[in-house]
DNA sequence: AAAATGTATGTAATAAAGTAACAAGTCAAC
DNA sequence: GTTGACTTGTTACTTTATTACATACATTTT
């Protein structure tokens, strides 16, 4: 499974997702506006999750906003579409790193020494989750995996 | 499998989680002070999380403490020994309903119509998300794993 | 083109959740 | 009965998130 805790470069990396998110915006008439696309771009800047008010400081120094409404309501413009996503464990918000076959959340893997977040497919993990929740008559309609620890290059000391 | 979406003597569950919590802390010498056992009882009450302002307003009536480092420890506490547990969707809290064996955190199912929150064992889920990090080089700590969705008696209608 | 409509943004105010720092009390051990 | 470790009380504050309403912009309707 390759996740971008590998090598890899950044710069097409996020470019790929900017296309991405472009394409998913012409095809289904979203408007992916100055506001939205560069909170996007702001999260792709990195693989660290991003608190609101972080991006909020960036966009009120661009000029483009500078209360939390703006910040939220793009992230969550965002998140709605797939192109990022909320994790949880730390009130932060990611941009998606592959594109998801609609709604289907991935799982993430939070490095607490670099804060770099990753994310898999889960989608056997996802169908184990609907059939123990069945078991219980319970019916599963999302889910939150979020595992912390610790990524190959920290763990690993300098590389 | 059975969660406590299932009718149950409450008042004997309750007590049962209590007799837990006095057990296990008599075996590990740990101090079940007035305001953190009266904490387990509040959250025992109800199978729905409470938020910690929640907790806060509850010991305030008792006069068991006017301010949130008060709750916020005393949740703590039971949070760190097993006695409750943190649910990251809705920043709250609600009591252990299982013994684990030690550090082990379950799954939890969460139905939006009700609020009641349910515990499953989930060491196979836990062990499957650890393989799939591992698979990336990424070491799983601590994971949070929990479902949104309807329980039986919601999706039943009335029940 | 003007009016109407829907959607997005700007702004103020506030709510909700969480923490830092330090003082004061409790309790067991010596 | 004083020391030392832990627990609680209290003040003040930070961080995260939302409500409500006004304004702007873009599309469609007339």
């Amino acid at each position: 499974m390759t996740t971008i805790f590998e090598r890899h470069d950044h710069g097409a990396c996020a470019k790929e997702a900017l296309t991405r998110a472009e394409d998913l915006a012409a095809a289904q008439g979203l408007r992916l506006t100055p506001v939205r696309r560069r909170v996007l771009e702001i999260l792709l800047e990195q693989h660290r999750a991003l608190g609101a008010y972080e991006v909020l400081e960036r966009l009120a120094a661009e000029g483009l906003g500078k209360q939390p409404p703006v910040a939220y309501r793009a992230l969550d413009f965002l998140v709605e579409h797939g192109l990022a996503h909320r994790i949880q464990r730390l009130n932060a918000f990611t941009a998606c790193q592959h594109s998801h076959p609609e709604g289907v959340a991935p799982v993430f893997l939070i490095c607490r020494s670099c804060q770099t977040v990753a994310e898999m497919d889960a989608t056997g993990l996802r169908r184990d989750l609907s059939r123990l929740g069945g078991e219980a008559g319970f019916s599963v309609e999302r889910a939150t995996i979020e595992a912390l620890g610790v990524c190959a290059a920290c763990a690993g000391g300098a590389a």
